[in-house]
DNA sequence: ATTCATAATTATTGATGCAAAATATTAAGC
DNA sequence: GCTTAATATTTTGCATCAATAATTATGAAT
């Protein structure tokens, strides 16, 4: 399951690809936690009928991203304190325990994979956009070679929930260096095919970062 | 011909009613795991169009429960055995979680309600229909009681993709004994407000609900 | 002036229609 | 007899249309 060229070979549907559009707007906070989403705007300007864009926000819904209200149309989802420390928490629980199955039965050609994706990971230390996304494509990649896709799923989701919150506290300002240290860590007990040090590493890796949003 | 069940306190959406209603008709095996649906002829024969259905089927989607197939319309969802493997792999890991959450955290009175259901379910230890039943109200109830609702949300979804799988397997034939007594030490170390333990027991509980499907 | 009732406007929800794509069917050729 | 091409049918996917519910605006009465 590769993120990248699936639009050209696989062509979507339209109420897939309208998602993700809507899912973009929704980050880049062109729509706001709490506001209504009118729907026939949307559409004209996109082009398209209510439908399929219909449809999309049901699909948004499912991940949490807009909540629909009866008869009264869709709203981007406000992520409180509470909610953003309970997905915290999930994702500690989820990407731990993928942690501790990827030390117990990664290949060696996924090992390097990730260590490449690492190494990345500390040249990009210094464009703070360009960590944030290679971060993020190490964690989604442990995550493909834990191998569970459930487990994938839903830490997918749990991540886009994290996106809407303001500060988008997965990384704190000063942190990317620490973050980056315990990156190293992770990877130490992975290389050493230790499971219960990766699950401990990533845990701990999760209760750094979360510390000032609680 | 026949009416929907509209009249309800809460007025729901057509295309949630829907959704409950191809729900059990999956978990009754009505409509089999790998079987293509039919638009057309489940919105006749339930007397509606097919807009509210096909938003139904996404919701059902996103649950896991049916795939969407490009160009090819919704199949419900074959789970296989590694699947099953997963997806109670998660369960127990969300559900000890929370378990230990709940010990920490549970007021007296929820701990006496839990302790209630958990009585109701001794009782049922001879009717394995009720058992199973009121064995999901106690799950269920713990899950609220933890107040994670991303983790609630999960933990519902996940469940019902087990009940997907033919030998429903949270449960084995001569296993309710056994089962009844884990849950008794799980409620204790509950009770004894012990966090670790409850997180143990209840791993346990499903380490040794699974044994047999692996 | 304030409140309640009623009408008008607006938006969501459900139904229907139509075109493109995929599958099944039939016919033709080797 | 089997494979391949062409046609016909089915079915998805998107658009449009109609009806229902809700909000706002307007007006009358106390």
């Amino acid at each position: 399951m590769s993120a990248l060229p699936s639009a050209s070979l696989a062509p979507r549907a339209l109420y897939v690809e309208v998602a993700e559009l809507m899912r973009q707007r929704i980050f880049k906070r062109e729509l706001e936690p709490g506001s209504w989403i009118d729907e026939l705007k949307i559409a004209q300007a996109y082009g398209i009928s209510r439908t399929p864009l219909r449809e999309a926000l049901k699909v948004l819904a499912a991940e949490g991203l807009v909540t629909m209200k009866v008869r009264r149309g869709a709203y981007v989802t406000e992520v409180s304190e509470a909610d953003l420390a309970d997905v915290y928490h999930l994702l500690s629980l989820l990407e731990s325990d993928a942690a501790g199955a990827v030390a117990a039965k990664a290949s060696a050609e996924q090992l390097k994979e990730l260590q490449a994706l690492h190494m990345e990971l500390e040249k990009a230390a210094k464009n703070r956009e360009r960590f944030f996304a290679v971060n993020e494509r190490f964690h989604m990649r442990l995550l493909e070679i834990a191998g569970n896709r459930w487990q994938g799923q839903m830490v997918a989701d749990l991540r886009k929930v994290m996106k809407l919150n303001r500060h988008n506290s997965l990384l704190k300002s000063g942190r990317i260096a620490e973050s980056l240290a315990e990156h190293r860590t992770v990877m130490d007990a992975l290389e050493a095919r230790d499971a219960a040090a990766a699950t401990q590493r990533m845990q701990e890796h999760f209760r750094n970062g979360l510390e000032a949003a609680a």
